[in-house]
DNA sequence: CTAGGGTTAG
C-alpha cells in the first residue's frame, strides 16, 4: 500500500518536475531546477535529466561541461538519455566543435546499452549533428549505415533528416534522390526540399514540388511565399500570401514577415497599410521579427516617421531593429537622427551593433556627406566594436569620400586597402566619378568592375555615362561595342506608382502603352512649359547618347519618373503626397524637374530610386545633392 | 525529435 501510494507520488513529482524544466526560460532557473531534481533524489531518473538536457539545447545555453556533469549522476543512463546528451553536443556544434563529439558519445553508448537496434531518433541526431557541421563524408557515412538498419529506410525522422543534411551540405541532387527514393514522405520532407529550392534561387522546381504535394500546411505556404520574396518576386510573393488566406490556411507571424518584406520591396503605401491591417488584427505588432520588418517596409515605403513610431513603439529591439531603423533612416537622409539612433543603441543598451548595423552608419554618413563623422566610425568599427572591417565598409568610406568630391582619396583607398576589394569597393568609386565627372578614375574602376562583374549591365551604362557627360564619344560607343559583344542588353528602366485604388501602374521610358498615355503626355508638357516659365533649362547631359538636341530634349521627357510624375498629378488627389519608385537612378535633369515641380504645382513628391529617398518639397530636395 | 522569419553596399 504505502510503497504504491509512494510510487504515486513519484509519479506525481515527476510530472511536477518535468514540468518545471519545460517552463524554465533561463540557465538560472534551470539550475534551480536542476536542484529540486538532487534534493528530491530524481536526479538519477533518465527521463527527467533527458528532459533538463532538451531544455539546455532550447534556451541554447550550451555548456557541454554541465551537460557532462548531470549526465554522469545518473547511474543507468537509458537509450533516451544519451540520446539527449548527444543532441547536446550536437547542437553545440553551432558555435564551435563540439566535446565530447557526438560520434564518440555514440560510440560509448552502444558499448554501454544493451544491442537492441539503435532508436531512430539518436540516429537523426547524429545526422543533424553532420547538417549542422557540413559534414557531409561523415554524414554520407552514417547514411550508408542507415541503409542496413531495419525499418529505417521507412522511418521519417532518419528520412527527413538526411534530406537536411544534403541540403544543408549543398547537395541538391543528393537530397532529391533521398526524397525521390522515400517510401513514405509528410509534409515535412515536401516542404524541405521546396525551401532548398526556393534558397537557390530556383523558384520553377520549388512551385512544381509545391503543386505536386499532397498537403499543404501553413509552413508549406510560408515557404513560398518567402521563397518569392528573398528572390526580388514581390509581386507573386503577396499573390501567394493572397492565395494562402483564400485557402483558409492559418496565419502566423513568420508568414506575415514574408509579405511585409514583399512590401518594403515594392515600396507601395496601400499594399503596405493592407498587410499591416492583418498583423493588427493577429495582435502581432508587438513580435519583434515582425515589428523590425515593418519598421524596413514602412522606411521603404517613404514613411520614415511611421516607420519610427513603430519602433518607437516595440518593447524589445535586437540587432536587426536597430539596423533596420538605421539604414532606413540613412536611406532618407536623417544621418544625425541614424546617429543618435545608433548612439542610444551603443550606449543605454545591451545589443551590440554588428557589421551591418555600422554599414547603416557609414551611410547614413555619406548620404549626409558628414566625411568627418563617417571617418571616425569607420575608426570605431575596429578600434571600440571589435570587428574586423571588410570590403562593404571599405566600400562606404570609398562612396563616402567619393561622393564628396575626394574621387583621388576614395581611389588611393581602393588601392591600399588590407582586404581585397569587391565590386562595391570600384561601383562606389565608379559612381562617384559619374557624379564629379573623372573619367580617367571611373576608367580605373571599371576594368576592375567589368572582370569581378562581368554581366553587370549597370557598370557599363555608369561609365558610358562618364564618358558622355564629358564629351568623349568615341569612349561611349567603345563600351557600347563591348556590351554587344558580350550580348549584354540593357534591362529596362522603370518607374511605378499606385493609384488611388491601389493598383499599380508601372511606367516605362518613352513609353505610350499605359491606358492615360495621351493625358500623361500632354500634362507633362504642359508641366515643362510652365517649368520654364520659372527659368528651367533641361540638362541634356542627361542623355547618354550622341544624338541631336532636340533628340535628347525627347528622350529626357520621355523617362519614366516624369511619366509617373505625370500620371501622379493628374490621379492623386490635391495636396496628397506623389510617391514613385524606380527600379535605377534618378537622373539628374528628373531629380530638378522633381524639385521645380515640388513647388510649382505645391506637391510633396517622394521618389525612391535603387539608392535612396528624396524628398521633394517646396523646391528643394532632402538628398541635399548627395545621391 | 525533422520543414517556414527581419537588417547592409555602388
Amino acid at each position: 500500500m504505502s510503497a504504491a501510494f509512494r510510487h504515486c507520488r513519484h509519479r506525481e513529482l515527476e510530472a511536477l518536475l518535468f514540468s518545471a524544466i519545460s517552463s524554465a526560460s533561463s540557465i538560472s532557473q534551470l539550475n534551480q531546477a536542476h536542484t529540486l531534481l538532487y534534493r528530491l533524489g530524481l536526479h538519477q531518473s533518465s527521463y527527467l535529466v533527458a528532459k533538463l538536457l532538451r531544455r539546455l539545447v532550447d534556451l541554447r545555453s550550451l555548456s557541454n561541461s554541465y551537460a557532462l556533469a548531470v549526465f554522469s549522476q545518473v547511474p543507468a543512463p537509458n537509450s533516451f538519455l544519451w540520446t539527449a546528451l548527444i543532441r547536446t553536443s550536437a547542437a553545440a556544434a553551432a558555435f564551435g566543435p563540439p566535446c565530447p563529439h557526438p560520434l564518440v558519445l555514440y560510440s560509448l553508448m552502444r558499448r554501454a546499452l544493451p544491442p537492441p537496434p539503435p532508436l531512430s531518433f539518436t540516429f537523426s541526431a547524429l545526422l543533424k549533428f553532420c547538417s549542422t557541421s557540413r559534414s557531409i563524408a561523415m554524414g554520407s557515412q552514417l547514411h550508408a549505415q542507415t541503409i542496413f538498419i531495419g525499418g529505417f529506410n521507412e522511418d521519417l525522422f532518419v528520412q527527413n533528416t538526411l534530406i537536411d543534411l544534403y541540403v544543408q551540405c549543398g547537395q541538391l541532387d543528393l537530397a532529391r534522390k533521398v526524397f525521390d527514393e522515400m517510401l513514405v514522405r509528410d509534409i515535412i520532407s515536401w516542404t524541405s526540399l521546396i525551401v532548398a529550392y526556393t534558397r537557390h534561387g530556383d523558384m520553377g522546381s520549388a512551385e512544381e514540388l509545391f503543386g505536386e504535394s499532397p498537403v499543404k500546411d501553413m509552413v508549406a505556404w510560408t515557404a513560398m511565399v518567402t521563397g518569392y520574396s528573398q528572390n526580388a518576386r514581390p509581386s507573386e510573393a503577396l499573390a501567394a500570401f493572397e492565395q494562402m488566406r483564400m485557402a483558409g490556411v492559418a496565419i502566423d507571424e513568420v508568414s506575415l514577415v514574408g509579405a511585409i518584406s514583399a512590401c518594403a520591396q515594392l515600396g507601395v503605401v496601400k499594399r503596405a497599410e493592407g498587410v499591416r491591417q492583418i498583423v493588427q488584427d493577429y495582435g502581432f505588432e508587438k513580435n519583434l521579427v515582425v515589428g523590425s520588418a515593418l519598421v524596413d517596409m514602412y522606411a521603404k515605403c517613404g514613411l520614415i516617421d511611421e516607420a519610427r513610431r513603430i519602433f518607437n513603439a516595440m518593447d524589445n529591439r535586437n540587432v536587426y531593429t536597430y539596423s533596420t531603423m538605421i539604414a532606413g533612416l540613412a536611406s532618407h537622409g536623417k544621418a544625425l537622427d541614424a546617429i543618435k539612433v545608433f548612439d542610444e543603441m551603443t550606449m543605454r543598451t545591451e545589443v551590440k551593433p554588428n557589421r551591418v548595423t555600422l554599414i547603416g552608419v557609414l551611410t547614413a554618413c555619406s548620404h549626409a556627406g558628414m566625411v568627418e563623422a563617417g571617418r571616425r566610425y569607420f575608426t570605431s568599427i575596429s578600434e571600440v566594436y571589435g570587428i574586423t572591417p571588410d570590403a562593404d565598409h571599405y566600400a562606404c568610406m570609398v562612396d563616402l569620400l567619393g561622393r564628396a568630391g575626394n574621387a583621388e582619396e576614395a581611389l588611393e583607398l581602393a588601392r591600399t586597402m588590407p582586404v581585397e576589394p569587391n565590386g562595391g569597393v570600384w561601383g562606389a568609386l565608379l559612381g562617384a566619378c559619374r557624379i564629379h565627372g573623372k573619367p580617367h578614375i571611373a576608367k580605373i574602376a571599371a576594368e576592375k568592375l567589368f572582370e569581378l562583374e562581368p554581366d553587370a549591365i549597370g557598370n557599363y551604362v555608369l561609365l558610358s555615362n562618364v564618358y558622355a557627360s564629358a564629351g568623349m564619344w568615341n569612349e561611349v560607343s567603345n563600351v557600347r561595342k563591348l556590351m554587344r559583344g558580350r550580348g549584354l542588353r540593357k534591362n529596362p528602366a522603370s518607374s511605378w506608382m499606385e493609384a488611388r485604388d491601389g493598383v499599380v501602374h508601372e511606367f516605362f521610358a518613352g513609353d505610350g502603352s499605359h491606358p492615360m498615355s495621351r493625358e500623361i503626355k500632354a500634362a507633362l508638357e504642359e508641366l515643362i512649359n510652365r517649368l520654364k516659365c520659372r527659368g528651367y533649362t533641361p540638362i541634356l547631359s542627361s542623355i547618354v547618347y550622341d544624338v541631336s538636341e532636340s533628340e535628347k530634349r525627347r528622350l529626357l521627357n520621355g523617362h519614366s519618373e516624369k511619366l509617373a510624375l505625370a500620371f501622379g498629378l493628374l490621379t492623386v488627389d490635391t495636396g496628397g503626397t506623389i510617391r514613385i519608385v524606380k527600379n535605377i537612378r534618378i537622373c539628374e535633369d528628373c531629380h530638378l524637374v522633381m524639385c521645380l515641380a515640388s513647388s510649382s504645382e505645391n506637391r510633396e513628391i517622394v521618389v525612391r530610386d535603387n539608392m535612396r529617398f528624396h524628398h521633394f518639397k517646396d523646391g528643394v530636395c532632402s538628398c541635399g545633392g548627395f545621391w
